[in-house]
RNA sequence: GGCCCCAUCGUCUAACGGUUAGGACAUUGCCCUUUCAAGGCGAAAAUCCGGGUUCGAUUCCCGGUGGGGUCACCA
């Protein structure tokens, strides 16, 4: 039975790489029919933000990384947020204690630093010296008697372990490399490599999949699970993602949050097929595609293991598929939340606007500057109305002339072309020029949605008001 | 510094040891066109370097270089 889990830190919102790992962890359980599971670690007080839990938990559910158990959802192997697991990691520890595979180290932190100060000196990886291996009773009373509070350290053999990685291959490192390492503080509370590897162990994980900053971890994890005598889960590890200079995403680089993005105005399935392209490929030319294809050929084995970089070119691009998949309806309804309020309850207007703008927008944010002019037009400089070796004269002329036409007419899509062809055509007009001077008189921009069904869209009304104007403006 | 990971167009990637090294985004040319898009057809663009193994290396091995990670009573 596959199990796999996401156990992030609520210290910020979903982050685009911790977004990536839960994409893949949720493929691979949901390709083996498996369980994935949502762990909050909130161990640390002074990293753990309400907020933040909030945002990733919507985040998640917004993406439709949907999990089968753990925080919100219950299951059989909870709590499901570490902060109520704290007084289980203790006895484990007692266990190991017992079986002389850890011990007290009474070391102060001052003794340790200057220790790793002296390694590095010598150019020597930092590491743990052994000095509390082996104490002998008199020396323990004594540390005791000055009131030394000790930590507990894992007695590492001096060998070298392995572990298989699908994504990876065969992983080897000599534990003579880090030494001896804590597992618990003074205080008995269990650090991460203990308190994560123990939480894996009662909720069954079977693979654990997660960035690669992690791979350094599993050799201590494998000697926790020997010593403990379970076996341990199958480890993979996937790249981070970076910005497009090849540095650290972070907040420099502008949105790095998942809801960052939604609130730009992505929509759920171009984020989820972005980041699904980012280390895994569909093997053939096709980009596009959708969950349930990728859920049934996903592979652990084919994932690419080069350092990606985030692109948000392509995000766009994928973001533009998406939009121009939508219905005029299900648009209408996206683009609501950004568009100026005033066309919100206007519901045939924005079936008709949602339809104009689809192939023009890569983000739904977008959809407000094009359309805005619907509502009002702003100040423009007349020079704006002058295209194509055009005078005011003939501006001053077309204008009269288009309200005159348009004026008389019915007032539907197809009378408006007509009407506006013809008097182009008999006036033997530049088709470029007078529909430009038209296009600005009425939205004020010269990048506008197509002209005529802008026009029905506006009205006659509104329409005649703006040539107005801008004969105003011209003269 | 020790250890670990990674290395194909600018970016994301494909290629049982044999391909004119394929695709996508971006760039760019043309077509369509009343703007902008969308769409169609093209172009340019890559195997980090050096040794092996092999009849033949993008592919396997070794070394180098480069990038990244990790070495806490943080997570």
């Amino acid at each position: 039975m596959v199990r796999v889990r996401i156990a992030p830190t609520p210290s910020g919102k979903l982050h685009l790489g911790t977004a990536h790992t839960a994409l893949f962890n949720y493929l691979f359980a949901k390709h083996h029919q498996g369980s994935f599971i949502l762990r909050i670690d909130d161990s640390d007080p002074k990293r753990t933000d309400q907020a933040c839990e909030r945002d990733i938990v919507d985040s998640l559910r917004w993406l439709g990384l949907d999990w089968d158990e753990g925080v919100e959802v219950g299951g059989d192997y909870g709590p499901y947020r570490q902060s109520e697991r704290m007084d289980r990691y203790w006895p484990y520890v007692e266990k190991l204690l017992a079986s002389d595979q850890a011990y007290y180290c009474y070391c102060t932190p001052e003794e340790l630093a200057k220790e790793r100060d002296e390694m590095r000196a010598k150019k020597l990886a930092p590491k743990y010296s052994g000095h509390c291996r082996d104490l002998t009773k008199p020396q323990i009373t004594e540390y005791r008697q000055q009131g030394r509070q000790p930590v507990v350290r894992l007695r590492v053999p001096d060998k070298k372990v392995f572990f298989v990685d699908p994504a990876r291959g065969k992983i080897e490192v000599d534990a003579r490399g880090f030494g001896d390492f804590v597992i618990a503080r003074s205080d008995r509370t269990a650090l991460l490599v203990l308190a994560s590897t123990i939480d894996d162990i009662e909720m069954k994980i079977s693979h654990t999949i997660r960035g690669e900053d992690y791979i350094n971890f599993v050799p201590r994890q494998l000697l926790l699970f020997e010593a403990l005598g379970i076996k341990p889960p199958i480890f993979a590890h996937l790249p981070f993602v970076y910005a497009a200079d090849g540095s650290k995403l972070s907040k420099r680089h502008g949105a790095v949050a998942v809801s960052d993005y939604r609130q730009l105005g992505y929509l759920p399935e171009a984020v989820f097929n972005y980041l699904l392209l980012l280390g895994w490929s569909p093997g053939e030319d096709e980009e596009i595609i959708s969950k349930q294809e990728a859920i049934k050929r996903f592979k652990l084995e084919q994932v690419n293991t080069n350092a990606h970089r985030f692109d948000i070119k392509k995000l766009n691009w994928i973001n533009g598929v998406y939009i121009r998949q939508k219905s005029d309806k299900e648009l209408a309804e996206l683009i609501k939340p950004y568009i100026n309020s005033k066309l919100k309850k206007q519901n045939v207007k924005l079936l008709k606007i949602a339809s104009l703008i689809k192939e023009r927008i890569t983000t739904l944010a977008e959809a407000k500057p094009m359309t805005d002019f619907f509502v009002a037009i702003g100040e423009y400089d007349k020079q704006l109305l002058l295209h194509k070796k055009a005078d005011f004269n003939l501006l001053k002329q077309q204008l009269q002339m288009t309200k005159e036409v348009l004026g008389a007419i019915d007032w539907q899509l197809a009378t408006i072309t007509q009407a506006l062809e013809d008097l182009c055509q008999t006036n033997q007009w530049h088709k470029g020029q007078f529909f430009m001077a038209l296009r600005v008189a009425i939205t004020g921009k010269t990048v506008t949605p197509p002209l005529f069904e802008s026009l029905e869209i506006l009205g006659k009304e509104e329409t005649l008001k703006r040539l107005d104007t801008a004969s105003e403006i011209v003269r």
